[in-house]
DNA sequence: CACTGAGTTGAGCGATCGTTCAACTGAACA
DNA sequence: TGTTCAGTTGAACGATCGCTCAACTCAGTG
């Protein structure tokens, strides 16, 4: 196999090996025996585990989020951040929101990591400040803190999911929508 | 050494360990060498890592919790959550908030951690719903959603803490203080 | 004094990890 | 055909982990 089809090829099965054991338990013998190859292809391509831990998080966490802008694309504002809402609470198993907040978690102790996710999150943060600076125009209203509004609605989102996250807890995703979406009338409502 | 007292030490000097390398990187030989004892001493008062690794998050979790009581002890409702909203982004170098996130994003492989946390996050819950229907009953309002914005406020915290623990993101102490009160003058706000 | 038993030690076991490297394979090319 | 080299293998290495257990210490007791 050519070059760069294997090398898209392990990460993209790293990702699945990731999704399904979460970043610390993940090994790099899971990929070679899922790919039923040799450890040393998988140092060919990456030089460390490391490096393809990084390379994973961060085509998965683009995938995520384009995943999103597809979602709501030529969508109105208001009800693409309902949408997204919904999106947030109906992640079966919570598989990538255990990413996501792995990866932010693991971020202190990885430098690679933390650029990749200090990127993935800059993205996320400008998508919904984006939509609600945009309902705040439809609906006539001008706000000032759309950035403001956007970094609650992200960190409350983290929260809600990490919450969700604990077996027992008694967050549930009826309850995580009904919240999501509470904040969404809170943060239009006092521009209006 | 008595066997209390000697257990006691254990799980305080784990206590340490975890907050200084990570719930994932703390190792039981961090804890006999920072003590100076034999290995064999920890699996004689702990039956296994899992355990006393369940009962360091469980001691830290619960003195978070009492020493945030403290604080709040006697002050007025409303004041007393801005003073969790300060307190909450004073934590230097994020040490309590890496454990606590730390440990809900661990708990889905162990099941002691699990209920560890279910019961930690109740008990704070309570807190702050409870604070906040006295604060709604002391500036003369009714609330009938003081759960949902506990709930909302927690989860936030949380994110907000996650967010401030990647490096290089832009979310800053100051930051969050103030999107913590925004929040606090939402949830407040629309009781009036 | 001898005996007991809780407290303690630390070398070592088996498992698992990321990583290395000498050797092999086979298509491409002169 | 002989040569080359990117692609690939997998045994082996050193580090590290949680955990075991035979042996030791020593205050308490009869």
């Amino acid at each position: 196999m050519s070059g760069e089809d294997r090398r898209k090829q392990i990460v993209d099965k790293a990702i699945d090996v990731i999704l399904e054991k979460g970043l610390a338990q993940a090994a790099t013998r899971d990929v070679t025996r899922a790919l039923g190859v040799g450890s040393g292809l998988l140092h060919h391509y990456f030089p460390s585990w490391a490096d393809l831990r990084a390379e994973a998080v961060r085509l998965a966490a683009t995938r995520e989020i384009e995943a999103v802008k597809a979602l709501v694309d030529g969508v109105p504002a208001l009800e693409a951040l309902e949408r997204i809402a919904d999106w947030v609470v109906e992640d079966e198993d919570m598989r990538h929101w255990r990413l996501w907040l792995n990866a932010q978690d693991e971020a202190h102790r990885d430098a690679l990591l933390a650029e990749v996710m200090t990127a993935a999150m800059l993205d996320w943060h400008r998508l919904i400040a984006g939509l609600l600076a945009k309902g705040a125009e439809e609906s006539g209203a001008t706000t000032s803190d759309a950035d403001d509004a956007a970094l609650r609605l992200a960190a409350l989102m983290d929260g809600l999911a990490g919450t969700m996250l604990v077996k027992g807890s008694a967050m549930t995703a009826g309850t995580a929508r009904m919240l999501l979406k509470q904040q969404l009338s809170l943060e239009c409502g006092q521009q209006a």
